[in-house]
DNA sequence: CTAGGGTTAG
């Protein structure tokens, strides 16, 4: 028996037919044929069956799978379904194209069954060949068969394989056509995946809403959908209805506040579920361990490292918090203990090496962050396009610029992974570091890729850090377009041309931010004192039970500092007046407030560790480059992008930032 | 056969 099934691409309109009893009744007389007992024919089948699953399940090539079916076909077993449904299950996941060997077995079959059709359907739904999967599951309900819940999952799943909301709405009108799945659970949360995965979460919504019954995975899928767009409220909302919460729920919502840059809430959030006495596994720890990573402080990295530690989950055999924890040390400051994480854990992925060569470019090691690289590929681990975004940063950061132009050349070849637009950003921030700004624009005006504000972003850093003006109106162009209400583009815009002396520009670039109703977001600076207590300071503040001290410290220290050569650095003041007034806002800035409070406060012997929310300026990067000489302390400065170790009057940035 | 996960640029 061999039927040749045309699946024509009829498009998803005809009307259902009831499943034919005719069909159901051939298959079971089929099954009741024989002449053997019907007891003794199922016990012998039963056996064949099972150890024929065995067979297929520890099959590992074509060549195997082609004996075992062989092997089918010897007894008699080419109409059994359950066997064959195994059969394509297993071709599907080692790859074979569908139309090579599965369809062969598939069509020996007269009366599949809806499982079979649903492994035939779903092999091609992975393969991507959505049109076919349809044309299949046209095919099967013209031949009466209905489908089953797995069958619409298959189908909702290809939907988003293809971005076709359109395909998804036929489907889901199928489903309600078809008696019996409008309200099953099953096939109702591969519905609200598939809109919410397309970003029509409105859509499932309605889904949901209409819903006779919601089980937890329903309600759990809408509130990450909701946090996936940054909505927490909503999700939120939800949360408090649901009747019961368990782990998987409780943790989307931390992982959710955690991706939402929100570290303070998902925090609250963990604790609340660990007082509820909720269990508490390594995704959950993942979620809470990035909130931490956020807050920057290392009070809190210590405390959830113990979390952890006492729950059994150790960087040793556990990756995913391994590779968390590596994160959290470098943003928290301390490189070293992330390097300790990175050295214990017994197993490491593309995530621990990705993270630990962001790490170690974010403080400045880029040989560290270089050798790791070619470390990681000698073992074997595939580096991804964050990898080569964190190997690029750390060149541009050190102005590796050969290094960088061979790594990024390499990406494709050796490594076949190709070149987005945000490598291209980082290679034109390589070149403009280095003070290539010529060829950096060249770069951004002829890559392959639409460039985006991340690589007009670089070029109108470098041109801060060159002063060059007339690139920088090119680059503030196309920014001023694509992030028309990003306020730090026009700041960095008209700081160029306050260093430049074009004050005329600087006033008309104030006067656009003003029409635009843009208002800056104030400079400031923290640091954690005895305790974990967080003090922070705007600049120019001097509100701060100490602030009289402080003005001292800083004075002592300037003159100190002027005596071995420091000079104020008035280009840092994008303001136009007097010197005397310039040496004032200088000395306000809130970054050296807070060294000044660090000095005070913190004992000689462990390092002044401060945070800074936006870049530093040239003048305090001088300014605490001297102080680390004049006092021997360790100064670690973290702005927005990366840290700054100051040590015996060195930066770890080597000036170059 | 269904729900939660870590790395990313100015």
């Amino acid at each position: 028996m061999y039927i040749s099934r045309n699946f024509s691409t009829t498009p998803l309109n005809f009307i259902p037919k009831q499943f034919s009893q005719y069909h159901q009744q051939q298959i079971q007389s089929q099954r009741t044929q024989p002449f053997v007992p019907f007891s003794q024919l199922q016990n012998q089948r039963n056996h064949l069956e099972s150890h024929l699953i065995s067979t297929l399940n520890g099959c590992t090539s074509l060549t195997q799978i082609k004996q075992t079916h062989a092997h089918i076909l010897r007894n008699g077993l080419e109409q059994c379904c359950y066997i064959l449904t195994k059969l394509i299950r297993i071709l599907t996941k080692m790859e074979f194209p569908m139309d090579y060997y599965a369809k062969l077995v598939f069509d020996q079959v007269q009366y599949p069954n809806p499982f079979l059709w649903t492994a035939f359907i779903r092999g091609y739904c992975l393969q991507g060949l959505v049109k076919e999967s349809v044309s299949v599951y046209n095919c099967m309900r013209k031949e009466g068969t209905l489908p089953v819940s797995f069958t619409f999952s298959a189908l909702f799943k290809a939907c988003c394989t293809v971005l076709d909301v359109n395909l998804g709405r036929q489907i889901h009108a199928q489903t309600i056509l078809i008696g019996g799945f409008g309200s099953d659970l099953y096939v109702n949360n591969s519905l609200i995946e598939m809109y919410v995965k397309l970003g029509f979460l409105e859509c499932g919504r309605k889904v949901f809403d209409d819903l006779p019954e919601r089980d937890l995975i329903s309600w759990t899928k809408l509130i990450v959908a909701y946090g996936k767009i940054g909505n927490m409220e909503s999700a939120g909302e939800l949360f408090g209805q649901l009747p019961l919460r368990d782990m998987v729920a409780w943790t989307a919502m931390v992982t959710g506040y955690a991706q939402n840059a929100k570290p303070r809430e998902a925090l609250v959030f963990f604790e609340r579920m660990q007082n509820e006495g909720v269990e508490t596994d390594e995704v959950t720890l993942v979620g809470a361990i990035s909130a931490c990573a956020q807050l920057g402080a290392a009070k809190y990295a210590n405390w959830i490292r113990g979390i952890a530690g006492n729950l059994g989950f150790n960087p040793s055999h556990c990756v995913v918090v391994g590779s968390a924890l590596i994160d959290m040390y470098s943003k928290c400051g301390s490189v070293e203990d992330a390097y300790k994480v990175f050295e214990a854990m017994e197993e490491r992925n593309v995530f621990s090496y990705s993270s630990m060569i962001a790490g170690f470019a974010m403080h400045g090691c880029a040989n560290a962050a270089l050798q790791l690289f070619y470390e990681m590929v000698k073992v074997g681990i595939k580096p991804n396009r964050v990898t080569f975004i964190a190997v690029l940063t750390a060149c541009s950061h050190s102005g590796m610029v050969e290094q960088g132009r061979q790594i990024f050349a390499s990406m494709e070849e050796e490594y076949g992974v190709s070149p987005g637009v945000d490598h291209y950003a980082c290679m034109v921030d390589l070149l403009g570091r280095a003070g290539w700004l010529g060829e950096a624009l060249n770069l951004a005006e002829t890559m392959p890729v639409e460039p985006d504000g991340g690589v007009w972003g670089a070029l109108l850093g470098a041109c801060r850090t060159y002063g060059n003006p007339d690139i920088a109106q090119i680059a503030a162009n196309h920014l001023f377009e694509l992030e028309p209400d990003t306020i730090g583009n026009h700041i960095l815009l008209s700081n160029i041309y306050a260093s430049a002396g074009q004050w005329n520009d600087v006033s008309r670039v104030r006067k656009l931010m003003r029409e635009k109703g843009l208002r800056k977001n104030p400079a400031r600076s923290w640091l954690e004192a005895e305790k974990g207590v967080i003090h922070e300071f705007f600049a120019g503040d001097m509100t701060h039970p100490r602030s009289g001290d402080m003005k001292q410290v800083l004075e002592d220290l300037l003159n100190r500092l002027k005596a071995i050569g420091y000079q104020p650095n008035m280009n840092s003041v994008a303001y136009d007046m007097n010197d005397e007034d310039k040496r004032w806002i200088l000395m306000a800035h809130s970054e050296k407030l807070a060294l000044a409070f660090g000095l005070l406060s913190i004992s000689t012997d462990s390092p002044i560790r401060i945070m800074k929310n936006i870049r530093i300026c040239e003048d305090c990067h001088s300014f605490i480059c001297g102080v680390s000489q004049i006092t021997g302390r360790v100064i670690i400065v973290r702005d927005n992008l990366r840290f700054h170790h100051f040590h015996g009057g060195n930066c770890s940035c080597g000036n170059f930032w």
